[in-house]
DNA sequence: CAATTCTTGGCAACCGGTTGACAAGCGCGA
DNA sequence: TCGCGCTTGTCAACCGGTTGCCAAGAATTG
């Protein structure tokens, strides 16, 4: 095994040595034959296909490549087997607490199964995701998609290509997570009309968004069937600054609750109601969507269908790990259920305030 | 090219193809010598030396690249080179939001920089965070360690094997990026001492937290420099519930001012307070550390110290991302500066309440 | 014009594993 | 005792790039 003699070449292309930084070799499995004194093949399949070799020689080369301290080599595995044990997830906005299920569950069952997670956002946009799809792709077994941008044929695609499992939205063809959004909403509007509300807002997020579609039709549904009016808004920006500026549109809507598309909209537009002295909830409730991180942090704090998404992130990736084993899966929609958490930003209806 | 004839070993090691799913094989640097009309190595060259063959030779195979679709095989350049241009970033505790910019720092400054960020979470164990730590060396070119939770020997020893950064800790002997606490701090006493305040309590966070400990220091020396009295009073937990746990101590110690080791702690003190009916700030100002997300949904929006971590997490990319191209790099430790947002939670005493 | 130097493409070994095919040895049954 | 089948270790080709070394041809210089 030589190392580059050309110093150009070395300062050029690889600044650090290829084997430890201290100048010594890692072991590998051809030092493990030398001292199990078997053949280089016979320790690769002691290694990854234990039963295939004898007890006796399984036991001598195991304390061999204890005794060298050996690690295999990812890459040298990767090459014929085309397997790295790692997932990725690729997420809207990093910083969008809705994630933060989703990578936690995600990433506890990747490591419960000795798999690594590699994270990547797209920043909402559906080129950047794209592009770090692709990226991904080259290097994980699978990929799972938190709330993708990109359009139906582009995830088809992608799926073409390794596993790939949606999460918050439904692809034909694709296996996909998707929380039960009519659960939750149903219990919110239940909730609020037995409070005496009779006219809900919702509203509404990005639309090229899938979910906030589904959440529309959720309300309109609900309403329906508990004979509320229901009226929809559209917001700028899915953010706490999108919240406070539908705020007029929303006491203009003599609508006296409020279900948003998320908790970030809630929360901006509980804070721009509350600076013009109105009073939630006695004077209008507002619930939100997602339960995230901060949700409980408003005064009052906030009422939410919360999205299970550490459940999301787990079933997806072990979705995904089900079919990178081969194990039959039989249902390629996963639906988890959502549930109404009720806070102080939503009560009775006092009339007049 | 031969795929595997056995199926028995086909359905155990690797049920889905090599190739795309669809069973085509992905093109090669062979195929495109083939196009091209040279040898192999000529297309390595031209694909990763340019210039090291003809502006003739490179154009027809940058033809041939593209009119056959290639995508380099990563696993394969590793394998001799040892590099994956991917960065590894290991952070505490994925739901805190003090790591978000840290993750959205370091995540833009590598794809910038035409490499991937691999992200796991240590869940504040020093175990965990290790066997992470090494299972990410056989794969990165360099890691992030942003608040690591191991001792500085295990760290050190991990820089022996490739490049690390460390965030939020200094190291003797490895590159970090630390926040210069004592700017922040300096701005926090000063402002409470501007509004009468005589008596500062600190609620520390974890017992092995060497930021805890820093932040305290500078409280210290920020309130014997303006003559004020320092009390320093210990958390459960880091967390809101550790915050809620500590308020019969904040009252007790009779500070009508109090800093805390980072955001969660003064929130849920802020909550616990005013359940108690103490009026912030007029009875009691509060000042927490990191601005997290959901900061400023408290009412009254909470001040605090900022510590600017996607700053901290673009430059410990950036560092590492320098050692790595052997760019020369002055400093090992590099301070990012910290800074007052003064929100409604701090202001001036009044009498009585 | 000849000799020397430079450019540039080819050869082949290598990176560190995996695995199909094969052969040697052992065990069992006729 | 012999023949057959099974077990198990070895051989060597392979995965898809990289790169040191070499040689052929072109360019430059004396």
């Amino acid at each position: 095994m030589t190392e580059p003699t050309n110093p150009e070449v070395a300062a050029t292309t690889d600044p650090v040595k290829k084997n430890g930084r201290d100048g010594k070799s890692k072991p590998t499995i051809y030092d493990i034959a030398k001292v199990a004194g078997v053949n280089p093949s016979t320790v690769s399949r002691a290694l990854s296909k234990p039963g295939r070799v004898s007890a006796k020689t399984q036991k001598m080369i195991e304390d061999a490549a204890a005794e060298l301290n050996y690690r295999v080599n990812p890459f040298a595995r990767a090459l014929p087997t085309g397997r790295t044990n790692t997932l990725g997830l690729i997420v809207a906005d990093i910083t969008n607490p809705t994630f933060f299920g989703i990578i936690r569950g995600a990433e506890s069952t990747a490591t419960a199964r000795d798999y690594t997670l590699m994270l990547a956002e797209s920043a909402e946009s559906s080129e950047t995701e794209l592009t770090a799809a692709r990226r991904m792709m080259a290097t994980v077994d699978g990929l799972i998609l938190a709330s993708p941008r990109m359009d139906d044929d582009h995830i088809r695609a992608l799926a073409g290509d390794k596993p790939v499992v949606v999460i918050n939205r439904e692809v034909e063809g694709v296996p996909c997570v998707v929380p039960d959004v009519n659960k939750g909403i149903g219990e919110a509007i239940r909730s609020l009309a037995a409070n005496g509300h009779k006219k809900i807002a919702y509203v509404a997020g990005p639309p090229q968004s899938w979910m906030s579609g589904r959440r529309w039709e959720g309300v309109q549904a609900a309403c329906e069937w508990s004979k509320l009016e229901a009226v929809r808004l559209e917001s700028s920006k899915p953010t706490v600054d999108g919240g406070r500026q539908v705020a007029r549109d929303v006491l203009s809507s003599g609508a006296t609750a409020v279900l948003t598309y998320n908790d970030l909209l809630a929360i901006g537009l509980m804070q721009e109601l509350q600076a013009a002295s109105v009073v939630v909830p006695d004077q209008i409730s507002i619930v939100g969507f997602d339960d995230i991180f901060g949700a409980d942090f408003t005064t009052p704090p906030l009422t939410t269908v919360r999205s299970p998404m550490a459940e999301c992130g787990t079933e997806a990736a072990t979705l995904l790990l089900d079919v990178l084993h081969g194990t039959e899966h039989p249902v390629s929609t996963l639906r988890v259920e959502t549930e109404l958490v009720l806070r102080g930003s939503s009560g009775r209806l006092l009339r007049g305030g």
